[in-house]
Parts: C-alpha cells; sequence; structure tokens
DNA sequence: GCACCAAGAGAACGGCCATTCTCCCGAGCG
DNA sequence: CGCTCGGGAGAATGGCCGTTCTCTTGGTGC
C-alpha cells in the first residue's frame, strides 16, 4: 500500500528485475541490486528461480504477454481491417517517444546473454514468432491471399524499426516503418 | 609466410580480434587469447589499443568499410537502378546463408558493450547512418523523388531483416525483405 | 667475451559478481 | 520463561578477466 510494487513475492520479483533489467541494462544489474529492491533474501530468490539467466527468461516472457495484449488491444481501437494493421506501428510509434525508452528488452538481452543462455534464445525466439503471428492474423483480416509472405514482410518491418531505434534513437523509424507497410499492404491486395 | 594472416601487426590484430569477436562473441573473447592467436605480446596489444572496447571499435569501423564495399560491388554488377537498389538484399540473402553466419556484428557489440561504452556505440550509429546514406543514393538513381523517405523505409527493411537473421536464425527474411523493397520502390515511383 | 637494451611471454593484481553459507533474531509452543 | 526452528540479511567463496608488471632471453656494439 505504501511501495511502488505489491502483490505475491514472484510476481513482485520478476516486476523488479523486468525493470532493472530494461533500464540498466541485464549485464549491470546484480542479483543483489534485484534482492535489495525486490524486499526478498537472496536464498528465496535461488528458491524461486535457479539463476539469472532464469530469471531473465521469465521476465522476458512477462514482456510478450504485455507487448502482444497492447498490440491487440490497440488494433481492437479501430474497425477498418488496414487500420487496425497500421495501428501496429502507431504503438511502435507511441513507444519510441516514452521518456525512459531504451530499445527493445529483447535484442539487448539477446546480445548480452548470448549464445551462452539458451533459455534465453528460445524466450527471444517465442516472441518473434508470436508478434509474426500476430501480424499475419492482421493481414489475414484484410482479405490478402498470401497473408503468411505479407504478415512476414510487415514483422521485418516492425524488427527493423525497433532495432533502429534501439541502435540509432532515430524514433522517426516507426513512421517510416508504417509508410512502407502501407505500401506493402496495397501490393498485396492489388497482387 | 606459413600463418594464416599475414601484413603489419595493427591489421593483423584487427583482422584476428574481428574474426574472433564475430564468431564467439566480444564476451567471450578474452584479450589473452587474441594476444595468443595474433602472435603478439599482451604490451605491445594495450600499445596499439588502449583497452579491449577502442579494439572492438576499430573492428566495428573495419566491418563496415569491408560491408559498405561489399554491398556497392554488388549494386554494381546490375544496370538498371531497381535492380541495383533490390541486389542490397540479394547480398544480405546470401551472406545469411553462409556458413559461419552469426548474426550482425553490431547488433552483438551494441548489446554486450551496451551502454558502457560510448565509443562502440558511436561507431555502430556510423554504419548504420553510413549504410542509410548508401540506400538513399541508390533510391535517387531510381528517379523517385522522396529519396530521402523511401531510403530510411529501405533501412528498416534492411536493419529487420538482419535482425529477424539474427535472433530467429529465420533466412528467410532477406526475401521478405526484398519482396518488401520492391512494393516500397513500386509506391515511391508512382506517388 | 661482456654489458646493455629491447621486446616477448606469462605471472600477478584488482575488481566484479553469481552463487552458497552462516549467523542471528523473533515467533510460537511447551 | 526457555527452547527450538524458520526465515531473513549479508558475509564468504570461487572464478573470471581486463590491465599492469616482472623476468627472461636473445641480440648487438664495443
Amino acid at each position: 500500500m505504501e511501495g511502488q510494487v505489491e502483490g505475491e513475492p514472484l510476481t513482485r520479483v520478476v516486476a523488479v528485475a523486468d525493470d532493472l533489467f530494461f533500464t540498466h541494462g541485464v549485464h549491470a544489474v546484480t542479483m543483489q541490486r534485484i534482492r535489495s529492491e525486490a524486499g526478498v533474501p537472496l536464498k528465496k530468490l535461488y528458491g524461486m528461480f535457479p539463476s539469472k539467466d532464469a530469471l531473465l527468461a521469465a521476465c522476458l516472457e512477462r514482456r510478450d504477454r504485455i507487448a502482444r495484449s497492447a498490440l491487440a488491444a490497440r488494433a481492437e481501437q479501430h474497425d477498418d481491417p488496414v487500420a487496425r494493421t497500421l495501428s501496429v506501428f502507431d504503438f511502435l510509434d507511441d513507444w519510441f517517444h516514452q521518456p525512459g525508452f531504451r530499445g527493445c528488452v529483447f535484442a539487448g538481452a539477446f546480445g548480452e546473454a548470448g549464445a551462452a543462455a539458451p533459455v534465453v534464445v528460445t524466450a527471444v525466439q517465442a516472441h518473434k514468432q508470436s508478434v509474426r503471428e500476430l501480424l499475419t492474423g492482421l493481414v489475414a483480416d484484410v482479405g490478402i491471399r498470401e497473408a503468411d509472405a505479407v504478415g512476414a514482410q510487415l514483422a521485418v518491418l516492425f524488427d527493423g524499426a525497433m532495432a533502429l531505434a534501439t541502435f540509432t534513437g532515430d524514433t522517426g523509424a516507426a513512421r517510416h516503418a508504417r509508410q512502407a507497410a502501407r505500401a506493402v499492404l496495397e501490393a498485396g491486395l492489388r497482387g
């Protein structure tokens, strides 16, 4: 009631760790610090998650759920199928312009944990896969026959915008991706 | 005359380090190992580069030069401006299918070195910027008026294909990016 | 032949951090 | 009131690696 994070210890730990990882980078955040900010003894922390990597994987799964529901909610606000599809890039645009934007967690986690943490690699791949399926679903609703191919193209645009925004800080990437997505959709409708 | 890498010590060190960083990841490669494989004493190594980060930055600059000249050479093989522009994605396709493909060095370096190494961030940004300029130049040759905007869209596709290939191993990303690029160019020519 | 110098090879230092261990306190029960 | 036991806080452990330091060795000029 007086702190910032409430709820069951496990939920709280993941929320706190996610926030720290996202803000400062995985490598820069120590288990000690997570322990302090979550108010959980180290022993209990290691009782919940066998390793830092496992905790990171749990954070990534949480992010995946949150991102997908946010994307879906954004799409729900539109009736026109094309507008629904393009709303995905509006979501990116808003996200990039949020004050604390630090880039895609998945890209960062992949780079830092690297090939040494298979559990992280799996989480990243699952996320990218789920985003691609979401996009393909939206494209199918537009009435495009080759929904798989066009969905994959939108996925490339989605990740490209995130990569550019992450690496160069170019927040205009979302707008460029949106414009390209429009061209891709029109080509899909025509062909 | 009998080793694998020749040339001036500095050139050799960068080539060896680049190869190791690229193959095993920046974090996994120690200075000791670079020393061993380059056949250079540690003291001399630190005489050439004040820190590991500086050496990494030199490797990234080298990659930037190599990548740009490879892209330009590939484009030179075509006469039609549209084909020249799309050849960029053929280059990606070939690269993704090379046996030792491990993803984009710049993405990996950015994730691993992170915000802690400004010199790396700078190198990554310079590279992304130079690629974008290269693409914008190709688009301008096609005769599209809004070359800047379309070039930026192609840059999104370029980085998106690399990000997907790096994170998920989806080598088809280059093909999807190419198809999307065609749609973007057609829209640019029409509008 | 001998003293000096340069440079190479690797040992040593310092610091960081995931993970484990130990001690201590407070609550609950007899 | 005293005893035990669970759990919390943080100290120790073990290992890694960037960076620096030292010693050795081989060559050269007198």
